[in-house]
DNA sequence: ATTACTGCAAATCTTTTGCAATAAG
DNA sequence: CTTATTGCAAAAGATTTGCAGTAAT
C-alpha cells in the first residue's frame, strides 16, 4: 500500500467518524488531496478534480475544503497570497517561503527559545497558546 | 511637538525623498496613518479620511497605500483576515493575535534560538533572510 | 509644461449563499 | 425515509484598472 493510498484511507476513515457522507465528489477531492503537494488552493483542487468528474461544481470544492477544516482533516494556511491555501500536513511544523520563486517548504523545529522584551511589548498577562515561525529567504534552487 | 506630528513629518519628508507629490488626499491619508493604530485596513483609512475630505475616492486610498508599501513607508501585514492590513511600525517586531477578540499586539523579541530538524525539513542550502514569529493565544482582557 | 495623481465606473477575482433537485446512509 | 450534499446562478466583498480630467512640481 502506497503512502498516498494510506492517506486516502485515513481521510475516508476520519470523515466517516465525523459523519460526512461519502459522495463521489468528496471521494475525488479526497483522492486529489492525498496525492497533492501540501499547500494547495481550492482552485487547484477544482482544476484537477474536474478531469475526473467534469460536472463537479467549484462551490462544492469550496464547501468540502471548509468542512474538512472544521472537521480537522485539513488546516488553513495563510501565506499571504491572493487565495487561501490548505495544508494537508496536520503535524506540527513551520514554513519557509522562497521570496524568488514562491516555493513553500515545511520546516520542522525541535525547540524554539525566545525572550520577549516586556518593556516594549504589552502582552501583560496574555497566555500564548501557539507559535508559528515564518521563514523567508532564497531556496537552494534559486541561489 | 507630539509623537504623531513627528510621525507625520517623517512621512512627508520620506515621501518627498521618494518623489511623491504632496496632494491634499495624500496629506489626509498621511495624517490618519500617523495617528492611527498600527494594523489598519484600507477601508478604515478611507472611512476616516472621508470625514476630512468627503470627495475622496476609495481607489485613491488603495493606490496610495500600495505606493507607500513600494516606497517603504508602510508594510503589508498579513494576519489572515478578509482584507489586507498595513503596518505603520517599520521597526523589527512580531505579532500576537488574541484568538478570542482578534486584537493584535506588537511583540518585541531580543533573540530567537531554534534548531531545524534537517532530516525532516528539506531546506538544503536555502538561505534564510527573515524570520517572523506569529504568536496566538488569549490576551489579558479575554482571560 | 510635464508628469503624477485623482475620481469614477466598470472589471476582476475569490469566496459565499439561496434554492430546488438529488443521493447517501 | 431523512438529512446531508450538490449544481447552478446570483451575490458579496476586496482590490484593480482604463480613462479623461486635474493639479503638483
Amino acid at each position: 500500500m502506497t503512502e498516498n493510498t494510506q492517506r486516502l484511507q485515513k481521510l475516508i476513515t476520519l470523515s466517516k467518524e465525523r459523519g460526512l457522507k461519502l459522495t463521489p465528489q468528496r471521494m475525488v477531492i479526497f483522492t486529489i488531496l492525498s496525492e497533492a503537494n501540501q499547500h494547495i488552493t481550492v482552485d487547484e483542487v477544482y482544476q484537477r478534480a474536474k478531469q475526473e468528474y467534469p460536472m463537479l461544481s467549484l462551490a462544492t470544492v469550496y464547501r468540502n475544503m471548509e468542512q474538512m477544516v472544521e472537521s480537522d482533516l485539513l488546516k488553513h494556511l495563510d501565506l499571504g497570497g491572493t487565495s487561501m491555501r490548505y495544508d494537508t500536513n496536520l503535524g506540527k511544523h513551520h514554513h519557509f517561503v522562497c521570496t524568488k520563486c514562491g516555493k513553500v517548504s515545511d520546516v520542522y523545529i525541535d525547540d524554539i527559545q525566545y525572550k520577549v522584551d516586556t518593556k516594549r511589548s504589552h502582552l501583560d498577562k496574555a497566555k500564548i497558546n501557539s507559535l508559528d515561525l515564518h521563514l523567508q529567504g532564497t531556496c537552494s534552487d534559486c541561489s
